[in-house]
DNA sequence: CCCCCCCC
């Protein structure tokens, strides 16, 4: 290897060693030895010593997207093995312990393998390499470096960006900090805010991909202002001096075992050159194909907006308000799909003209059929400007717009009956209702049997959107801990426990403010002063409301306290009973039932 | 330092 390590010690910045066959001679830093000498928290590297028969080299990292091979004994010492593509940095200085005892030198990161042959048993090195010729691309000049790479090197002189210093994304690790990478913006969040223990700020993020990989980068606070207004959804940057930490899986779904965070050091300059960074890649699933996909999906789809809802707002379960959108998507399968926008995307969207949408990571759930969902991480683009979109408005325009297409989600009230999922209580608890990852819903008719009178009403903070309990300092005032605001009053809210029946079985449920409101036919305020003042007037709303039937549109899911799970059944959703629309229902699913 | 993934 002495004319690899040759070139690489007259080499800066990045460049590939191509179809190299090595021997592992052996493992050295794991883990826990990484993590020791850095003093960083973070996913597992691996070292490896490799020899070509003649020579030896030591510094090989290997990819964490490789790290299989080890989990799988495939790449073991003294196996030989077959690398297709490496890369490759110089580290900067010794600021890192275990440095200065490797220093000066690269690494080679492993992030693509080809093949691995396995040895039966532990072979010697030099019959391997017995022909020099063999291992011919070990002698790559590191000037023929990829034109991605290259091309940094034609920015112009103003430019702060030293070419030789950028590295692609896969790269990228904790323990080296003198990069700056050049990628597309691919997703880019809105301002959020937050306001926690551990304080308050804001921030926004935003997704990048280059050729090698992708990213995600979040700015906070100072960053924000300085950031935001710059960074751009599909324009290219290069990037320097952020922060990497290991990802949060949880909550990351991106393909890197690291994110990023800007500081007050980091520096983003728009690349006028984006030739060679890859544009956002879309697969799209046919419509009439999500027909036949798992419930919650992820999926790219493109379709011809044909329809859309008015934006309404509506209150999350967790107390979070946000506009929604439902747009009807159709393609040249001739089927629609119901897609939901949130938030400012669903403010914004401007259906005139029937544009072309194209959606990148939407979920699909199984709601009335089959519809889609927008979330955090999907991109809309609105005629974007690819070859499918074109498509697309070309058939449209020319007489797609005729067809008689069919939507794979049911909608309005008019096939709306078949969508009610009705259930008995004891059917509920038979088919597990709330023991998956989501929630489940559900519509019953069942009969009030018993009401907690004790503890219904709880005193609110005053303040117009806050639901929080408040502590009486018993002198008059009143504290919220969300708001951290003292108030001279309340409001009073309702949590409801109520026992049901149906015909087979029983059930608690928890009515909050409006269902309470509808089950006790008495507002949350009225209650609350009957209470205080007229002990029998409070005493006969509950009497009243004992024994009342309706129709109850639930959401169970399974809670856990203290290591004792419970499924949870809240009620959403009060109406009276149509007898003929639940009987019609009752029918269909005992004939179902005895079709079976 | 966030981490919301929503509505039926």
């Amino acid at each position: 290897m002495d004319k690899v390590l040759g070139h690489i010690n007259c080499v800066e910045g990045a460049f590939e060693l191509k179809c190299s066959i090595f021997l592992v001679n052996c493992f050295t830093f794991g883990v826990q030895d990484m993590r020791k000498l850095c003093g960083a928290s973070g996913p597992p590297r691996f070292r490896l010593k490799m020899s070509d028969g003649q020579h030896s080299f030591s510094s090989f990292l290997l990819a964490t997207q490789l790290h299989h091979l080890v989990e799988e004994d495939l790449l073991v010492p003294l196996c030989v093995c077959k690398l297709k593509k490496t890369t490759s940095s110089t580290l900067s200085d010794g600021r890192y312990g275990f440095l200065p005892l490797i220093l000066p030198f690269l690494f080679f990161i492993i992030y693509e393998q080809a093949s691995f042959f396995i040895s039966v048993s532990p072979i010697k090195a030099e019959p391997l390499m017995a022909s020099p010729m063999e291992a011919p691309s070990m002698m790559m000049s590191p000037m023929k470096a990829s034109p991605t790479m290259a091309s940094p090197m034609k920015a112009s002189c103003s430019s702060p960006v030293s070419p030789a210093k950028v590295i692609p994304i896969a790269m990228l690790n904790p323990y080296q900090s003198k990069w700056t990478i050049r990628a597309r913006v691919t997703n880019k969040s809105n301002i959020r805010n937050w306001n926690n223990s551990r304080g308050e700020g804001k921030l926004f993020s935003f997704e990048i991909v280059d050729e090698s990989g992708e990213i995600r980068i979040t700015a906070f606070n100072n960053e924000v202002d300085k950031f935001f207004p710059l960074v751009e959804q599909g324009k290219v940057y290069y990037i320097s001096k952020a922060s990497l930490k290991p990802a949060n899986k949880q909550f990351m779904k991106l393909n890197n075992d690291y994110e990023m965070t800007l500081n007050s050091n980091s520096s983003i300059v728009p690349c006028e050159d984006s030739q060679g960074v890859p544009t956002m890649q879309c697969d799209f699933v046919p419509i009439k194909d999500l027909a036949d996909r798992d419930n919650d999906a992820i999926v790219d789809v493109i379709g011809v907006c044909k329809s859309a809802e008015d934006v309404t707002r509506i209150t999350t379960r967790a107390n979070r308000d946000v506009s929604k959108r439902a747009l009807s998507l159709m393609d040249m399968t001739g089927k629609e799909v119901s897609v939901t926008l949130w938030g400012e995307e669903a403010e914004k969207f401007d259906a005139s003209g029937s544009p072309v949408v194209a959606i990148k990571k939407a979920r699909l759930s199984d709601f009335r059929g089959k519809s889609l969902s927008a979330s955090f991480s999907s991109t809309i683009m609105v005629n974007p400007d690819i070859p499918q979109a074109f498509c697309l408005r070309a058939w449209y325009d020319q007489g797609g717009y005729a067809l008689d297409s069919q939507s794979l989600t049911e909608t309005g009230p008019a096939t709306g009956s078949s969508a009610v999922n009705w259930k008995t209580f004891s059917e509920m608890k038979k088919d597990n209702l709330g023991h998956g990852e989501k929630a489940d819903y559900f519509s019953c008719v069942a009969t009030v049997v018993f009401i907690r009178k004790e503890s219904c009403l709880y005193q609110a903070c005053p303040s117009a959107d806050c639901y929080k309990k408040v502590i009486d300092q018993n002198n008059g005032m009143y504290h919220c801990g969300k708001c951290n605001k003292e108030f001279p009053n309340f409001k009073y809210r309702l949590l409801l426990s109520a026992n049901l029946a149906d015909c087979w079985d029983n059930q608690w449920v928890t009515c909050f403010q409006e269902t309470a409101e509808v089950l006790l036919g008495c507002s949350a305020a009225e209650l609350g002063q009957l209470r205080d003042t007229d002990e029998t007037a409070f005493d006969e709303v509950f009497q009243k409301a004992n024994f009342s039937t309706h129709i109850f549109k639930n959401r169970v899911k399974l809670e856990t306290y203290n290591d004792e799970s419970r499924v949870k059944v809240t009620v959403l959703e009060i109406l009276p009973v149509d007898h003929r629309e639940y009987s019609r229902n009752l029918l269909s699913s005992i004939s179902k039932l005895s079709a079976q």
